[in-house]
DNA sequence: CGCTTACCGGTAAGCGCTTACTGCACCCTA
DNA sequence: TAGGGTGCAGTAAGCGCTTACCGGTAAGCG
C-alpha cells in the first residue's frame, strides 16, 4: 500500500491534498476538525495523511495562527559540587517543571526548556531567544532583574515562580508567611521553646525575604526572643547551613532552643554540623526545614518542615500564564497554600502530634 | 528615552525598520550579522530594537529558513509510587537531558520535552506533534515501537538513546559489552568467584538484552558457572531486585558467589532484601550495579559498578542529531566508552584496589 | 571627465499553514 | 418549475521573517 517514495524535500499540506484530490483548505480542516466535512473527504484526506505520514509544520501553524503552543522554562542548574544529599535540589526544580508540563499539556502545549549556569553570560541574550520561540515565558526564582523583565515583558507574557509581581508580570508562589507562622507558633505555643533563630537563604531571594521578616514578625507577636544578624546568613545550601552553626559555635554564641531553616537543604546542613559537635536534635536544639523534599523523612531524626505543593505551583504557573495568553487577563499574584508536617525533629515524639495545618488561599480567583 | 508606547499588537521588523529609518532587509541582516551593513545604518537598527526591546519571532524564522532550532526530546516519567532512593532515576534522565542541553546550547539549539507516563494513551500522536515543532527528535529508551520510529523519521530525523539503530534512525549507547566484560573480569580473575548471577532489567529493553547477552558470553569465557532462568528477571527498579532475590531465597535456591546487577537501582534493591535476610555483601555474595548514580557510593557497602558518561552521552546524542539535521549523514551506531568503578561491595577492601579501565570507542567519527 | 566596478540597501517572493470569502450544488418551498 | 436556502469545498490573502535579485550611488580607472 504505502508507496516506497522516500520523500526528502518537505512534505506539505499540498501534498496530501493533491494525494487526497481535495484542496488544501480542506485537509486543513480535517486536520484540525473545523468546519463540518463531509465523512468521504475526511476519510480520503485521513487517508493520505496516514500514507504519507504526514505531520504539520509547527512554524507554519504558529506563524498563521499566531500560537506556537510552547512556554519557556527558565531555571538554574547547580553546577558546582554538591554537598552530599544537595541532588535534591536539582529534583525540586524538576518537580515544579513536571507540574508546568501537567498543565501544559491539558491545552496542547510543550515546554521549551533553557537551564542557566550560575555564571553563564549574556543570559538576557539566551532568554529573549526563548521568548521568541514561545507564547510566554515561566521563570524560575531570580533569573532576571526587573527591569529585564519588564522589557521582555513587551513581547512575551511571563510568569515568574517565588518572586514578586512587577507591572509587567505575575507570579506564583508559596504562602511562605503562613509556613513561618505554623512553624513558630508550633514551636512556641506547642513546645513553650522561647528563643529562636532563623538560618537564613540567599539574600537576593524573595522568598527567603518574605521568610525571614515573617519570622521576625511571627516570633515577636509569639512573644519568643530571637537571634538575628549576619551571623545567621545561610545561602540555600547544605553547606551554608553548617557553617552558620560552625561560626556560631566558633564564636562561642550560645544556640537558641529552636532554630528555623530556610530550606531543607539548610536544615540539613545544620543538623549535620550540631551532631559534629555532639549537639543533640530535638533534645538540645529544635530543627525545622521548608519545603519538605523527599530525603526530609528519612533524616536523623526526621524533619519537620513545610510542604509546599510544588508540582500544583507548577501547574498553577502554566494555568496563569495561559489566561494572560489566551485572554490577557491573569491574577498578578497568586499564593498556593502549605501545610506543616511535624515530624521528629521539632521535639515531637514519633506519631505523637498530627498536627497539620492549611493556609487559607488569599483570593483564589480566575 | 523609551516611548511610554506600550506596544500589544506584535512587533515586528517591520516596525523596526520604520523606527530606524531603513528597509526590513537591513534589520533583518543586522540582527543575523550577514552582508555588510554601513556602521550607521548597523547603529540604528540595534537604536531602535532596544528602544523597542524587540525579539524577532521565532515561528516566523523557522518558516523561512526551514531551521526551528528546536529539539525535541521524549522521555519516561515516574509516575507510579517509589521505592526509598529511587527517586535517583529522575535524575539519570535529567543528567542526559542536561548533556544533550549542553549540546543543543552550541549550536543555538533549544530542547522541546515532553514526558511521557507510563499508562499515556496516544502517545504516538503526542510525538509526532512534538517533531512537527522541532527539528529533530531524541527519544528515551524505549518511546516507540521501531514502526512508529520509522514513520515518523520520514519528517524528522531521529535519535535514540541506549536502543538500536533502525534504517531510518541512528542510535547512541554506552558500552554495555565492555562494562559486562570488565564486571565478570574483576568478579572472576581478580577475586576468583567461580559461580554468578545477573539480575535483568526490563525484558524489552535492547540495553539490558545487550547487557544479558554479554554476561552470558563472558562469565562462560570466564569459565564460570552462571545462574539464569526467568527467576533471575528484574525490571530495573530496586522493588524488581529485592523481590527477586526473595523468592530465590525462598525457592532454596542457593545463590552465586557474585550477582551482577542490571542497574545501580537493582542493586540497591538486592542488597537490601540481603541483609534482611542476614546474608553479607560482600563476604557472602558480592554484588555489582551498573549506572554509577550518585547513591552509588554511599550505600553499604559502597557499589561497584560501571560509571557510563551520562552527560556526553546527551551531548553526544545532540551532536549526531545536528549533523543528521545539517549534513543528512551521521554515524548510525555510536557507542560510548565506560568505566568501571571498584568499590567495596565486589569484595575489594577499601581504597586497596584502584582499578579503572576505559573501553575504546569502537569507530568515533565525524 | 565619463564609464566601469563595487558596495549597500530596497523590493518582493516565498516558507507552510489557517481562514475569510466566494462559488457551486443540491434541496426545499411556494 | 423557479427562487432562495443551506452546506460543503476551493481560492487566495496573509502571518513575520529571510534572501535572491536588482537598482542607485560613489569610488576607481583610463
Amino acid at each position: 500500500m504505502a508507496e516506497p517514495k522516500k520523500t526528502r524535500a518537505t512534505l506539505t499540506i499540498y501534498d496530501v491534498a493533491s494525494r487526497a484530490g481535495v484542496s488544501i483548505a480542506s485537509v486543513s480542516r480535517v486536520l484540525n476538525g473545523l468546519g463540518s466535512p463531509r465523512a468521504e473527504t475526511r476519510e480520503r484526506v485521513m487517508q493520505a495523511v496516514r500514507e504519507l505520514s504526514f505531520v504539520p509544520d509547527g512554524a507554519a501553524r504558529a506563524l498563521s495562527n499566531g500560537l506556537k503552543e510552547v512556554v519557556g522554562v527558565v531555571f538554574r542548574r547547580g553546577g558546582e559540587e554538591l554537598f552530599e544529599g544537595e541532588d535534591e535540589s536539582f529534583l525540586f526544580i524538576d518537580v515544579i517543571n513536571r507540574g508546568i508540563e501537567v498543565g501544559a499539556r491539558r491545552r496542547g502545549f510543550d515546554l521549551l526548556i533553557s537551564s542557566v549556569g550560575f555564571n553563564d553570560d549574556n543570559v538576557a541574550a539566551r532568554i529573549a531567544a526563548l521568548a521568541g520561540k514561545a507564547d510566554g515565558l515561566i521563570l524560575h526564582d531570580r533569573m532576571l532583574s526587573a527591569v529585564g523583565i519588564a522589557r521582555l515583558a513587551d513581547m512575551v507574557p511571563i510568569v515568574t515562580l517565588a518572586g514578586s509581581p512587577t507591572p509587567a508580570s505575575l507570579n506564583v508562589r508559596c504562602d511562605n508567611e503562613f509556613g513561618i507562622r505554623a512553624l513558630v507558633r508550633h514551636l512556641v505555643i506547642d513546645h513553650g521553646y522561647r528563643s529562636l533563630g532563623y538560618v537564613s537563604g540567599r539574600a537576593d531571594s524573595p522568598d527567603n525575604r518574605t521568610r525571614s521578616r515573617a519570622f521576625e514578625t511571627e516570633a515577636v507577636a509569639a512573644g519568643a526572643e530571637i537571634e538575628t544578624g549576619p551571623a545567621w546568613q545561610g545561602n540555600y545550601s547544605a553547606a551554608g547551613g553548617a557553617s552558620v552553626v560552625a561560626s556560631l559555635l566558633d564564636a562561642g554564641r550560645k544556640l537558641p532552643r529552636a532554630i528555623l531553616c530556610a530550606n531543607d537543604q539548610t536544615a540539613l546542613g545544620v543538623i549535620h554540623a550540631l551532631a559534629q559537635r555532639g549537639i543533640r536534635v530535638p533534645q538540645d536544639v529544635a530543627i525545622t526545614g521548608f519545603d519538605d523534599v523527599p530525603v526530609a523523612r528519612h533524616l536523623h531524626p526526621p524533619l519537620t518542615t513545610i510542604r509546599q505543593p510544588m508540582q500544583e505551583l507548577g501547574a498553577k504557573a502554566f494555568d496563569i500564564l495561559y489566561s494572560r495568553i489566551s485572554a490577557g487577563g491573569g491574577k498578578a499574584d497568586t499564593v498556593l497554600p502549605v501545610e506543616l508536617i511535624v515530624r521528629e525533629s521539632c521535639g515531637c515524639a514519633q506519631g505523637s502530634m498530627q498536627a497539620s495545618a492549611t493556609a487559607l488561599v488569599a483570593t483564589d480567583g480566575m
